[in-house]
DNA sequence: CCTCCATATTTTGGATCCAATATTGAAAAT
DNA sequence: ATTTTCAATATTGGATCCAAAATATGGAGG
């Protein structure tokens, strides 16, 4: 069960239950392929089937989950082909994304940038992959905001939806969590001097090794 | 071939209502910035409120409608930046699917997009403007789905979804229509000589006359 | 032993009913 | 006349029940 009953319930069932299904798949509690039962999940989160239901049609939108008519849902799987693609996607998003925010980068955004990374190097130092993963997301996703492009962060917030369930394998390994922080300086140092073809640069680097551990994590499944 | 009335109702409720739904939205039926009341819809349509939800939710991870907890959904309603934001993601997005098109681009690909083009002519000149939205819409996506990137396709899709409650619009005016089907033929003229570079160039010329047109609907609201 | 078909069980899809929240309107107080 | 309060109403959110479809089961026939 997740012990975290501190924060509050959200105010509808569905939100909730969205919420839960997150965490259960980036976890992997849900493992990528695994067929969702609906009268089981909604006894174990105690509500009816109705609000589960609306939060998995939410998830499919997003790719989290696929649908098939009378079959049901199930936690997606990522085909090698699907991961280049979605980081393919990512790659052309996100330099948008950089370069746009950089035009507007105030000392105020890059306080919250260095805010941010410093939770991530703590997270790497206890490794505590969850933190860790939350705590680059919010780096790159503050980042991405200072663009000023709520519909683009929000796709790209939706591909990076796509791979959250093998996010926890990736951050389980040590060198992998030392090399993201490394990366992230690397780019914090760039966007201080808004070098935005440098800054670009970096990230794509820092995307193609998260790939490449990826593919391999895909071959290889736990 | 297409225009069968006696088109086979989907085999769940929800989906049917989808369908609906996006005709009473790209007709304008539904106007955006309109409160979508459930229980008139669900009647409307003689399904009760549970398909329609599901369906709604879609819609709502599409961008099509916006919604707030206890309050409801309401038709999306773009603003000009969201427009202009949509149509630079789309140029994005599209440029990457053109450039991949054309590389695997086959004759048979090719014969599906002049056919695609006759029909975008005929529409054109009878004047049906749900005939051109439909089959300007085939030419295109006929071509995205040739870079083989079958979550690039969908991204747009979705992209074109968000302006569609206005096409409906912009294809009212006769003028519009011809300078569209000229610009395919340009595009076409590009695809058939496997220049990339040139293709791409017609279709953001193409993309940059549909969003001024669009941005002065928006400005005078009918 | 395998295949095929009929049947039982499970699971999803949808309709109805009830509860919770928001909105409206009218009456009362300033 | 304006504002506030509170009840009445409309609308959304959710639970339960039933229907439809898919899957599993088991037996007859080859």
């Amino acid at each position: 069960m997740s012990s975290d009953e501190a924060r509050r319930r959200p105010p509808t069932a569905q939100q909730f239950v969205l919420g839960e299904l997150r965490l259960a798949i980036t976890t992997g509690r849900l493992r990528p392929g695994a067929p969702i039962r609906q009268d089981a999940l909604a006894e174990e989160l105690q509500v009816s089937r109705v609000p589960l239901r609306e939060a998995l049609k939410t998830l499919e939108g997003e790719g989290l989950v696929t649908y098939k008519a009378h079959k049901g849902y199930c936690v997606a799987m990522l085909s090698l082909d699907d991961l280049r693609e979605v980081y393919r996607i990512r790659e052309l998003l996100e330099e948008e994304a950089v370069r746009r925010a950089v035009e507007r980068l105030t000392d105020d955004d890059l306080g919250r940038l260095e805010s941010a990374q410093e939770e991530v190097e703590r997270a790497a130092a206890a490794g505590d992959v969850l933190a860790m993963a939350t705590a680059n997301r919010l780096f790159h996703m503050t980042l991405f905001d200072c663009a000023g492009m709520p519909r683009l962060v929000r796709l790209i917030r939706t591909l990076w939806d796509t791979t959250d369930a093998y996010r926890s394998m990736y951050y389980g390994d040590a060198g992998n969590r030392e090399r993201v922080v490394k990366e992230h300086r690397a780019t914090l140092d760039a966007l201080r001097r808004l070098a935005a073809d440098e800054a670009v640069t970096t990230l794509d680097i820092h995307r193609a090794h998260a790939v490449a551990e990826l593919e391999s994590l895909l071959d290889h499944p736990a």
